[in-house]
RNA sequence: GGGCAGGUGGCGGAAUUGGUAGACGCGCUAGGUUUAGGACCUAGUGUCCUCGCGACGUGAGGGUUCGAGUCCCUCUCUGCCCACCA
């Protein structure tokens, strides 16, 4: 027999095409045991594949073909995540239509994908520009709107004042434009926003219910931020206006010195006096000036102003001065805080930089200098709450003074981009509509129109709204939308009483295609639905979903927002989209830092396949390390696994295979068999490799003696991390005629892996001082016969009094002196 | 400042969860082999020495235990995420 040589590239080329004309990786989706396996869908990078996207998928491929052997139904879907900034600005540089180069690159993408080997079921490719996509993206959309989840509010948008163009945050680098280094200014506008925060305990509790990593789980409870306390009232003196905050320390009301209000607070206009007034807007002013990065430097600096107003505290009457001050955020509770410097630290320092006073009314033993007590105790200086711990106290002075209120740090989803490249909003305004709601007509409204007057959705049959083609992706001079230009698209005709009309020209984020993308795979050409729900109801939730962990606060959340909305309306009948999260580590340049093109460390997927083969680069990716840590890429450990396939490729080659093969080979691929189903489904896939390594040593060492069925039994266990080579050897030298994925993954047989005889290991006070062979489950007296026969043993025990022996069956016996 | 990971050979990492530390891969050393290539084969490869049936050894120090990389306490260093959240 001559010896073929292993060359990846000729069977890669091969068991493609095959497997592509068998259709083996297209799912039943009407048949029984559904499994769902999902991996986050890209976004198609002008600069190709990345070799983290490799670590995920193929870590996901062997999960997807291991089941598929097993006999489950398996559906793993891939798509692409196509709207996004990088085309966008491509266009702006060069006037090419996003359209056509996203286009180019899903195309190359689909390449890479295909080319290792992944089994993907590519009928059911979805993109998120695809207007028979976004269609049901905007009918999302349009629901939430009629719901009254979606109202307009003014934000800031980031505005560079040398490109003229609405940044996105993740665009601005330490206060300046990322691509031309210009100067970015906050910019006010109204802007579309979801309330995500209406849905925010029940993103919390629902966590109980799948299993995600408990780091991701806690990531996501602190994000939203759960806090309980109280909102009190204190009245302006001189006015009837009261300045209401939010407090998690009730207890120490009596404590309360000054109040301060966020820069933003719609009440300071009316309560600055009148000679404060020019020193107020400076501040406001300046603070408006001051960049996110700038306010983080300054740390524990702590700047404000006094309005000139006075407040009366509550329980005592007395006149609290009203401040101003930047470290107080109009986002979260009131705007509006109660200082007591005496036990936060942050009112402490405020205090300390103006002179107010500081009131202790909790007692403490060893106050430290210059340092607020935080703590809890006993109250004093707190009138007929003294006395009384903080935890009664906080109950009782909230019923006195005011009423509990539980907030949170998630804010409402900004749902809007002054961008061109997304999904159009499925909103248009119409005057006369709004005029008619406004004089208190709102019959057959929705509430999103009720809530967003002259605002309403489109109707289903006017879905899509489809993305006009233009020329000019420039944001207009005054940050609207490049669509704002396109006039005969803005104007249309009023879905409710037919007058004229305007679109909203502002598009989705990037977030909302891929908020709902996993339930579009299950039915990707439904064109009357989003999918049918009975094939919904039995795919959804996705069994086992791995991305990155830095979509934690955002794409997962966001879609796990989006899921029980649909849940909410009956279109799917699952409150949470998927059972099982896992997250895989980064893949780091060679010298350990993060790969980027600026760095010139980016391993290209298709320079290794080339070299190496896609076998070998999957290998490898899982190899590496444990999958949850990130690892420096290191092009020498894919020489060990092309050795390794070449050794397998010759072997299987060179070697006859026998009828009846040796005891401890059957016995070992076993015990291998055990470890790697295991390792496959705890996603330790650096052990797994490992230990087939190993087992294969042994086929090398007794390779005469390797039975048909211990042959056929390596393949299968190699062949969801090396599915190419597996196939062509279970092909032409197993004489197997039908997929080695059509093959049933083995299962343990019990029996075979009972050896003849266990090591266990002598110590003499708990010093390794040599091992015995023993059958198994040999008694102490057996064990310790043997080991006193040890020359080395022997001689620590000499003329030594034994005070005791451990025994542990089949591992150790430790002989105390 | 807070939270979460983590610290084991020259490197990436194993260790059945308290029971033979360093599996597997890379690298390195020696020898072999070859029509010379990131080839292949064999042996070796934690540190130290007086080279043994030796001592030491998992960031540092202490503790529990017959026995600790693993558990407890104190400290230290590194990475990631969040960051004035009242």
């Amino acid at each position: 027999m001559t010896m073929v040589p292993y060359n990846p590239s000729t069977i890669e080329e091969k068991w493609k095409a095959r497997w592509k004309d068998m259709g083996i990786f297209e799912v039943d989706i009407a048949g029984t045991r559904p499994f769902y396996c999902l991996v986050e869908f890209p976004y198609p990078s002008g600069e190709g594949l990345h070799v983290g996207h490799t670590r995920s998928y193929t870590a996901l491929d062997v999960v997807a073909r291991k089941k598929r052997m097993e006999g489950e139904n398996v559906l793993f879907p891939m798509g692409w995540d196509a709207f996004g900034l990088p085309a966008e600005n491509f266009a702006l540089k060069t006037g090419r239509h996003p359209a056509e180069t996203t286009e180019k690159n899903i195309a190359r993408y689909r390449e890479q994908l295909q080319s290792l080997g992944l089994s993907f079921d590519w009928s059911r490719e979805v993109s998120t520009i695809d207007p028979s996509y976004y269609k049901w993206t905007q009918w999302i959309v349009t629901k939430l709107f009629d719901t009254g989840l979606a109202y307009k509010k003014k934000t800031q948008v980031n505005w560079c004042t040398s490109c003229n163009v609405v940044l996105a945050n993740e665009e601005v680098e330490g206060g300046v434009c990322e691509r031309c280094g210009g100067e970015v200014i906050g910019k006010e506008k109204e802007q579309w926003m979801l309330e995500i925060t209406a849905y925010a305990q029940r993103l919390i509790d629902d966590l109980d219910q799948v299993s995600y990593p408990a780091r991701v789980k806690k990531q996501q409870i602190d994000w939203i931020g759960k806090s309980k306390g109280a909102l009190i009232q204190f009245s302006l003196q001189n006015t009837d206006r009261t300045i209401e905050v939010f407090t998690t320390r009730p207890d120490t009301l009596f404590g309360v010195t000054y109040l301060v209000l966020a820069p933003e607070h719609p009440l300071v206009k009316d309560i600055v006096v009148e000679d404060k007034k020019d020193e107020v807007s400076a501040y406001i002013t300046q603070t408006r000036k001051k960049s996110q990065q700038e306010r983080i430097a300054q740390g524990d600096i702590k700047t404000g102003v006094w309005t000139g107003s006075y407040a009366s505290h509550p329980a005592t009457g007395e006149a609290l001065p009203v401040w101003i001050g930047d470290y107080v955020l109009m986002e979260y509770g009131t705007g509006a805080v109660m200082a007591v410097p005496a036990h936060d630290q942050r009112d402490y320092e405020f205090a300390h930089a103006y002179n107010l006073p500081v009131r202790p009314v909790i007692e403490s033993d060893n106050t430290p200098q210059n340092e607020a007590y935080e703590g809890e105790g006993t109250l004093i200086n707190s009138g007929e709450y003294s006395g009384k711990t903080s935890q009664e106290a906080r109950n009782t002075i909230t019923k006195d003074f005011g009423e509990e209120k539980v907030i949170y740090k998630l804010r409402d989803w900004v749902f809007a981009r002054q961008r061109y490249w997304g999904e159009p909003m499925p909103l248009v305004f119409c005057v006369t509509c709004k005029e008619q709601i406004e004089k208190g007509d709102t019959e057959g409204r929705t509430q999103g129109e009720i809530r967003n007057p002259g605002w309403m959705s489109v109707t289903q049959e006017q879905l899509p709204v489809i993305l006009p083609d233009i020329k000019e992706y420039k944001t207009t001079e005054d940050g609207e939308s490049p669509l704002a230009r396109v006039d005969e698209w803005v104007k249309t005709t009023c879905p409710r009483c037919g007058g004229a009309a305007q679109r909203e020209t502002d598009t989705m984020p990037q977030w909302a295609g891929s908020s709902w993308y996993y339930i579009r795979y299950i039915d990707s050409q439904n064109n009357t639905s989003l999918g049918k729900k009975e094939l919904l109801d039995k795919w959804l939730p996705v069994d086992w979903y791995n991305g990155g962990m830095e979509h934690t606060t955002l794409h997962l959340l966001y879609s796990r927002f989006w899921h029980k909305f649909l849940y909410d309306q009956g279109v799917i009948s699952s409150p949470e989209p998927y059972m099982k999260r896992t997250s895989h580590g980064l893949i780091l340049g060679e010298g350990g830092e993060k790969m980027s093109k600026s760095k010139g460390n980016v391993i290209n997927p298709d320079d290794i396949v080339k070299e190496f083969g896609a076998d070998a680069l999957r290998l490898y990716i899982l190899f590496i390390g444990p999958f949850e840590e990130s690892i420096p890429w290191n092009n020498n450990g894919l020489i060990g696994m092309e050795r390794f396939l070449k050794r397998v490729w010759n072997l299987y080659q060179t070697v006859s295979f026998v009828d009846k093969g040796d005891g401890t080979i059957e016995s070992e691929t076993q015990k291998t068999l055990k470890k790697v189903s295991h390792d496959i489904d705890a996603l330790k896939y650096n052990t797994a490799i490992a230990a087939l390594m190993s087992l294969f040593k042994i086929y090398e060492e007794k390779k005469n003696e390797i039975s048909k069925e211990s042959a056929k039994l390596f393949l299968l266990l190699l062949s969801p991390f090396a599915p190419f080579i597996a196939e062509e050897l279970w092909e032409t030298v197993c004489h197997e005629t039908n997929s080695i994925q059509k093959s049933e993954w083995p299962s343990v047989d019990e029996k075979k892996i009972q050896t003849e005889q266990v090591t266990i290991a002598i110590q003499v006070n708990g010093k390794m001082r040599g091992t015995v062979t023993v059958p198994p489950a040999s008694n102490e007296d057996v064990v310790w016969e043997e080991a006193i026969q040890q020359k080395q043993v022997a001689l620590y025990i000499e003329g030594k009094d034994i005070k005791k022996k451990i025994f542990v069956k089949d591992k150790i016996l430790n002989i105390v002196l």
